[in-house]
RNA sequence: GGGCCCUUAGCUCAGUUGGAUAGAGCGUCGGACUACGAAUCCGAAGGUCGCAGGUUCGAAUCCUGCAGGGCCCGCCA
């Protein structure tokens, strides 16, 4: 519809063009459509005059005219132009065009909203990505919940979208996993054998190992799978040997047990997981390397040593170690790629993932992480910049922290409380809608207060509540309808006829302007566009029943042709609601549970 | 000390990527139900868009500086 508009706009322009009453340059320069949030302006206000008036040496107002000169509007779209303000063209459309474009939606069905602002392009969107040594928290949820409204948005509008989970199953922590696990299994097995005897290996736990009281159930878990006499010998010791495997059991414990479930609760699910240690059981580490060298862009050299470490300087001297020169590209620091010990670092891992994500010909890469790791973002930039693509081609979604509130207070002091509370008490707590709809109510750059109790209210300040109910409603009111025998809804010319209340039609250009919000909140990364599309989408429908009732307008009255006319546009409204709650993956209910008033 | 993010009504937040008179919910005040769902709606009051410059026809939006708050600054992952 903008689009047909412009179309108009820039035929003019180009006739003008064509006729010299206008430069060459004209035809080429970009203009806006938008529209106006004072309705007194129209469907939609075009500045093209305003940008050409420099170019033309005119003032605004008589380029504006020279354009209506040439305005062609075959089709009979427009109702009335006039030019405004410091030169706006204002466009009214004619009301009945908005009623008969209600047909899409009927013939589009769930694929309304529907865009091609992607073309195709293949995105690949990896998030969560909770390292699999522990349960997700609700810092994890919020990036759980985005990446996967931003997944489904991007779907909407034309990507042609893969969802990963990248598992950091390599490295030092996945060690020390598998060594707390080893020792609480030794703890374990000594309740039921207490003449066992553990010839080597630690039997404290360490300061970086797993202090949680989770990691029994990984290792009642992980032993599970073993034989009698399996056990006993895996826990007699030593731990080396039997590192890899406990490591890689424990592992998928975790995943299956703590992260898995959380996931299918969110109704997330991922087209890939993807195994850090897959890389280096590859080569794929060495390669990506061997890559960036031939490109000049590692070499040997001496680094200070890392805060916290101490080392003396005879000692350094001979330890140049392989690093990336980063620099070269913005970072603020070269990047090792090796640890001392001669293992590769985690930064290593992740220039192979993304040099491996590239090879699978993603042409563009969206990482969502949380905020913490904002400061990680130009080193991955610099290897993308350094395998020869530009710096654009990732794109980072940083997710701000979570501050969970109970009684109106943190629930923790300190530290945002939501990287300690773990994702799966807030389900239970409050269930997955309104996990999702919290999560996605707020821009993901911004701060998020999560209120455990607001969540679980039943009443309208719950934002969870509103989201939900316009559709509930909508649904309602169908049914009613089926109740008094009308016909199934669907659409006739004719309705524009009958839909002539001045909210019947805003709720007509709402419900039309659907694929742009879309469209838009694809293009920003911003799923919470949608969450306030629905918001007010659901307001506009509780004032147009209101008005409705208040002036004797109902839905459903005993004028048929009026009635099948405004059920259409409910039934319009509904498929909307539908498919909007459908990208934030939130269920569109056919009825609000009320719970039971007090005192029955 | 450096980098990234945030700062809009009393509170929580939007603001269509630079458009006309900056919006919504909550809260406050005042109204509307013998019900197509009142879990709702209508009206009013409430603003130096953190501060100061700059860019231009035009700035909450872009650029610079400053202030306040958050996150980060490891040969951890």
């Amino acid at each position: 519809m903008r689009e047909k508009v412009r179309r108009i706009f820039a035929d003019a322009i180009q006739r003008a063009v064509a006729l010299g009453e206008l430069p060459p340059e004209a035809s080429s320069r970009e203009f806006a459509v938008d529209t106006p949030r004072n309705p007194e302006h129209g469907d939609f206000a075009v500045n093209a005059a305003m940008i050409l008036a420099r170019l033309a040496g005119k003032p605004p107002r008589e380029v504006a005219d020279l354009i209506l000169r040439h305005l062609a509007d075959d089709e009979g779209l427009f109702a009335s132009t006039e030019v405004a303000g410091p030169g706006f063209v204002n466009v009214r459309l004619d009301p009945a065009y908005f009623i008969r474009e209600l047909r899409r939606v009927e013939e589009e069905g769930e694929r309304f909203g529907c865009v091609d602002v992607g073309k195709g392009e293949r995105v690949l969107v990896e998030y969560v990505s909770a390292n699999p040594t522990g349960p997700m928290h609700v810092g994890h949820g919020r990036g759980a919940v985005t990446g996967d409204a931003l997944a489904r948005i991007l779907s909407a509008a034309g990507y042609d979208v893969t969802r990963e989970y990248y598992v950091n199953d390599a490295g030092g922590q996945v060690t020390a996993l598998a060594r707390s696990v080893w020792i609480r299994a030794r703890e374990i097995y000594r309740e039921t054998h207490p003449d066992a005897v553990f010839a080597e290996g630690p039997t404290e736990l360490g300061e970086d190992d797993y202090k949680g009281e989770y990691i029994k159930d990984v290792a009642r878990v992980v032993m599970a799978g073993w034989g009698e006499k399996e056990t006993e010998e895996i826990l007699s010791g030593p731990f080396e040997p039997h590192r890899d495997r406990i490591a890689r059991e424990a592992v998928r414990v975790v995943l299956r047990e703590m992260i898995e479930p959380d996931l299918e609760k969110l109704g997330i699910r991922f087209d890939s997981w993807f195994f850090e240690s897959s890389l280096h059981e590859s080569k794929a580490v060495e390669r990506a390397i061997e890559d960036l060298e031939r490109r000049g862009f590692v070499t040997a050299k001496v680094l200070p040593p890392p805060k916290g470490f101490e080392r003396d300087e005879s000692e350094a001297e001979d330890r140049p170690q392989l690093v990336f020169l980063s620099t070269q590209f913005g970072d603020d620091a070269d990047r090792p790629l090796r640890k001392a010990d001669g293992s590769y670092t985690y930064f290593a891992g992740d220039v192979a993932y993304h040099w491996n994500k590239l090879q699978r010909g993603y042409s563009r890469l969206i990482n969502v992480w949380g905020a913490d790791h904002g400061g990680y973002v130009p080193r991955v930039k610099a290897a993308i910049q350094a395998m020869g693509r530009p710096a654009d081609a990732l794109e980072v979604i940083l997710v701000q922290m979570v501050n969970l509130l109970k009684d109106g207070q943190p629930v923790k002091m300190g530290k945002r409380s939501g990287n300690f509370i773990r994702l799966r008490w807030l389900l239970d707590e409050v269930g997955p809608d309104a996990v999702r709809v919290f999560f996605l109510m707020r821009r993901h750059d911004a701060m998020l207060d999560f209120d455990v109790d607001l969540a679980r209210e039943q009443s309208r300040d719950n934002p969870v509540f509103y989201v939900q109910y316009g559709h509930a409603r909508c649904a309602s009111i169908l049914r009613k309808a089926v109740e008094a025998g009308l016909p199934r809804p669907g659409y006739r010319p004719e309705h524009a006829k009958y839909l002539t209340m001045p909210e019947e039609l805003e709720l007509a250009k709402r419900i039309l302007a659907f694929p742009e919000i879309v469209a838009g909140a694809a293009k920003a990364r911003e799923p919470h566009r949608i969450v306030f599309f629905v918001q007010e989408l659901t307001a506009l429908f509780q004032h147009y029943y209101e008005v409705g009732k208040r002036q004797g307008e109902k839905v459903i009255s005993d004028d048929l042709e009026k009635s099948a006319a405004r059920l259409y546009l409910i039934a319009c409204m509904k498929r909307v609601f539908a498919n909007a709650l459908g990208l934030l993956g939130v269920s569109a209910p056919e009825r609000m549970e009320r719970a039971e008033e007090e005192g029955e």
